[in-house]
RNA sequence: GCGGGGGUGGCCGAGCCUGGUCAAAGGUGCAAGGUUGAGGGCCUUGUCGCUUAGUGCGUUCGAGGGUUCAAAUCCCUUCCCCCGCACCA
């Protein structure tokens, strides 16, 4: 839908500006913005949600623009990573769902099909989403675009450089990692590839050794302190176990679990198998516990842990209420001192609850929650646990941990928290990848260098520092290879693949050469080329003779000098602990303090009318939607009103249907003719002062990135201010209008630059940001709808055609300002006894007008007076009537007689 | 649990830092009137309650308490909601 008038208006302009060049742009003597986006995921078009964060950076390049700075906006197209083969892998295999997707996307079959290869969405892609860009008449530069991954040489050239930099620091180390693995496939199982289980990580664990019979019984649990309070162990009857030899000793474990021990680094031989009821009765022990008996629980599942279980009845209601099932009496061990409870606070929480056997189990689960959140938080331990006495639980954990592994007591051991199913139907656990590469973020040192980077920025909405402060300080070393998606492989272990959050941190500094690297032959580009453009570093003679045109190198290094580091870069708030914290580190790590990042802007999730967008809800609203429905105007602007700061925002489709109409019958009133006149008139300054203030108000706003308040003060506030003045004033006064119309259309143009720039065509006006002045706004039109509403009201009570407004007596201003006293006496000269208290009221009450200001407003607003109440009116100085009406008066309001 | 952000009139949302000009901007919704062939749009008015030939009163800004001449705004307590807690874009 939209506007056909606002259509041919953005086309129009949407064509000169790109046939033009007119976002293209190099170093020059001005001031330069550098501003840029964190490239999107190409797997799938643009959507709202894109468009809220882009358009922040479009309407800030806009601005600045305005203010003569030379703006680069770039923009590019992330690719590596796993969604994108991962899909093209279901698309291969004709999965329904996937198909469907495409489908909802409005591409048809014929072309679905060739989304089975990865490097196909890599294609398509980028150019549907530059069209989008393009569609709305982003002042984007795209010169400097690129998609990521190794298909694309250069940016992977740039990456290998990158690594190896941070290789050389020592921030690049090995180590190992816990993933979620499926056996089948032999290969780590992200969420997207899971029939089960999405969300799922792995969890710590540990395994408690038991001997019984010269076997070791290892014993899965999360709270290995409860070890001082074991009463017997957990076997399933029905359950057949393994023997296996695990690191040279002799185990019983569940069949399930020998996989997962292999997987963590442990080497493991089957020699026998033995039923779980033959161990049942059986005594077993270790140095904190002896004559241990093995008890029989069907609750034991195989499939987690060991499928062993040590029972601990006074703090895990599980093992209390398997106990009383079973009917054994054995005496429930107290170690954990915990407030609200008193010895045993798994026995209290079973009773409280009306927990009766084990077959409740939802009641179990959340009972077993609270106690262990409790006991882990607010738990203290008690002299059973010898040493660790009076420790808090949170504080012991680890410490009894370590020690017990020191002792051969313990060993560690992953686990799922829930059941994940690979795709192929394989039910995975977790798997130690031990040679895997991290980046040491836990490196002390970097994070101060990070937090001194932070120190120096700004950050839009401010809010957000103490969050970023504290990411810096929480993150911890990331797992930056993978075996598996689109990247650049490890420079020095090729069967890695650099991980996708790791390859673009910095990534920004290629947009400044791009358009110029990417036209120098391949082979000529290495660590040597990036090192000189973007340190200053090496010979550039060597560089020369290796073949590179020396002016292209300068080319480079100027642009790279002259633009970074850049000015914003604005996401949405998600990409705080991951994206924006790594692109921190990887700064300090290889710029100089120079080129360290100037500012974030981060905002809010977007909404569809109060709802939350999704596919599933049938919300979900790609770019090319909207714009098609609603006008490329309209939603510019609508999205800028939508929300600022990190608060989520809410597109409203019924406000932007109106604002069709409401901008083109501002762009109509803007370029048509318009009597005026050269009078000048209270009207005339009110709204004048008026439109200064706007200005500086918005300008305020434009500059920290309230684009909400910013469009919200110069669209509504200025439009109804002009409305008001319209009407109060009759025919408009000729420079008063020139000014507003001025102003408004500049104003305007960082959200809706189409519908301005052919207003400035229209109009010759100068592309030039309005000057602010701040000014003090006086209040006539407050006292103009004073006397309007008394007027009003007086009339709905009383009938008449004329009315007389008596502006008080002298004497009444007078009062005003003069001490108490002072004050008093004057109102006793004039007033009988019984009125002195109210009096007294009109003089703490002021006015905002001097009497002469009254007067003037007043006979400058007869004829709006007149009109708007249907009287006729006659403006007097209550000194010169004798009215009671002009006794009523007071400095604040005029007497009003009717008759 | 830790960290961050919030709770304002039918809804969205400004105000809170720097207490008074706040019954609280603006938008949207709703109602009435005008314009219009109808609808939409646009324009006007109303939209906490009471009262009234006007400038008045009461109750309201999650709840409770406090500071103050004065609190949506400051302090304390309490309840509730949202987001993050990672190896993933």
């Amino acid at each position: 839908m939209g506007s056909k008038i606002l259509k041919d208006i953005e086309e129009k302009w949407n064509k000169k500006w790109y046939e033009e060049h007119a976002f293209e742009t190099e170093h020059d003597e001005r001031k330069k913005y550098f501003l840029n986006f964190p490239y999107p995921y190409m797997n799938g078009y643009l959507h709202l949600g894109h468009l809220y964060t882009l358009m922040k950076l479009e309407i800030m390049a806009r601005y600045k623009k305005m203010r003569d700075y030379n703006v680069l906006f770039p923009f590019s197209f992330h690719c590596t990573g796993t969604p994108i083969i991962a899909a093209a892998e279901r698309i291969k295999e004709g999965e329904e769902k996937e198909w469907n997707i495409m489908r909802m996307m409005g591409i048809p079959d014929e072309e679905i099909k060739k989304f089975s290869d990865p490097v196909y969405w890599t294609q398509y892609f980028p150019k549907e989403a530059k069209k989008d860009l393009m569609s709305l008449g982003c002042s984007i530069d795209f010169r400097h675009s690129f998609i990521t991954t190794n298909l694309n040489p250069r940016y992977s050239k740039f990456v290998k450089w990158q690594f190896r930099k941070l290789k050389e620091l020592g921030y690049v180390t090995k180590g190992e990692h816990p993933v979620v693995w499926c056996p089948n496939c032999k290969s780590p199982v992200g969420d997207h590839a899971r029939l089960k289980g999405e969300g799922v990580r792995p969890e710590k664990m540990f395994l408690i050794k038991f001997n019984v019979e010269g076997r070791v019984l290892p014993c899965a649990t999360y709270r290995p302190e409860t070890t001082f309070g074991v009463t017997n162990i957990w076997i399933n009857p029905n359950v057949e176990y393994a023997i296996a030899k695990v690191d040279g000793e002799e185990w019983i474990v569940s069949k399930s679990s020998v996989e997962k021990l292999k997987d963590q680094k442990h080497k493991v031989d089957v020699i026998g198998r033995i039923l779980g009821s033959e161990l049942i009765n059986k005594k077993c022990s270790n140095k904190l516990r002896s004559d241990v008996p093995i008890l029989p629980a069907e609750f034991v599942d195989p499939e987690v842990g060991t499928g062993v279980v040590m029972s601990v009845p006074a703090h895990a209601p599980y093992d209390y209420i398997a106990l009383k099932d079973l009917g054994v009496d054995i005496k429930p061990i107290s170690l954990i001192k915990v407030d609200g409870f008193g010895e045993f606070p798994a026995i209290e929480i079973v009773e409280r609850m009306k927990i009766n056997n084990q077959k409740d189990s939802e009641k179990l689960e959340q009972a077993t929650k609270e106690i262990y959140k409790k006991e882990f938080h607010t738990g203290v331990l008690k002299d059973i646990t010898g040493k660790y006495k009076e420790m808090k639980v949170s504080e012991a954990k680890e410490l009894i941990a370590n020690d017990f592994r020191n002792e051969d007591l313990l060993v560690d051991f992953w686990e799922l928290p829930e059941e994940v199913i690979c795709r192929c139907l394989t039910r995975t656990h977790v798997k130690i990848v031990d040679d895997q590469w991290f980046l040491k973020y836990s490196d002390p040192n970097w994070k101060k260098r990070a937090h001194e980077a932070l120190a120096r920025m700004s950050l839009y909405p401010e809010v957000v520092r103490k969050q970023f402060d504290y990411v810096i300080d929480w993150l911890n070393d990331w797992a930056c290879t993978r075996e598996f998606g689109l990247g650049t492989p490890l420079p020095w272990d090729k069967k890695w693949i650099i991980e996708s959050l790791s390859d673009s941190t910095i990534y920004m500094s290629m947009y400044t050469i791009w358009h110029i690297l990417k036209n120098v032959p391949e082979e000529l580009i290495d660590d040597d080329l990036f090192d000189y453009v973007f340190l200053g570093k090496g010979d550039k003679k060597k560089l020369v003779e290796r073949g590179i045109d020396e002016r292209t190198l300068d080319k480079m290094r100027n642009e790279f000098d002259y633009w970074y580091p850049f000015d914003l870069r604005n996401s949405g708030k998600d990409l705080i602990q991951n994206h924006l914290a790594f692109c921190l580190f990887n700064h300090v790590a290889i710029f100089p303090e120079d080129k360290w990042p100037r500012a974030f802007g981060l905002n809010g999730h977007i909404m569809v009318n109060g709802e939350k967008m999704s596919k599933s809800k049938g919300n979900f609203k790609t770019i090319r939607d909207m714009v098609k429905e609603f006008g490329v105007s309209p939603l510019r602007l609508s999205i800028a009103l939508s929300g600022e700061g990190i608060d989520d925002a809410n597109f409203d489709t019924e406000l932007t249907k109106s604002l069709t109409m409401r901008i083109e019958n501002l762009l109509r009133f803007l370029t048509s003719k318009h009597e005026t006149s050269s009078e000048w008139k209270v009207q005339d300054e009110w709204f004048e002062a008026k439109i200064d203030n706007t200005v500086a108000d918005v300008e305020s706003a434009m500059e920290s990135m309230m684009f909400k308040t910013a469009a919200s003060k110069c669209f509504f506030d200025l439009q109804n201010d002009l409305k008001f003045y319209s009407k109060w004033r009759g025919t408009p006064n000729d420079r008063v209008l020139r000014k507003y119309i001025d102003v408004q259309t500049k104003l305007l143009y960082p959200f809706i630059p189409h519908v301005s720039s052919e207003v400035m065509e229209k109009l010759s006006l100068d592309g030039n940001w309005p000057s602010a002045k701040r000014v003090e706004v006086p209040k006539y039109k407050k006292y103009v709808e004073t006397v309007m509403n008394d007027l009003k009201s007086v009339k709905k009570l009383a009938k008449g055609e004329h009315a007389k407004i008596f502006v008080a007596e002298d004497w009444k201003f007078d009062v005003i300002g003069k001490d108490f006293a002072e004050a008093k006496s004057i109102i006793e000269k004039h007033v009988e006894k019984s009125m002195i208290g109210k009096m007294l009221k009109m003089y703490k009450n002021g006015s905002d007008l001097a009497k002469s200001e009254q007067m003037k407003v007043l006979k400058d607003s007869k004829d709006f007076i007149e009109k708007e109440t249907g009287l006729s009116v006659e403006i007097l100085d209550a000194d010169e009537g004798d009215d009671e009406k002009a006794r009523a008066s007071t400095p604040k309001k005029p007497g009003i007689l009717l008759w």
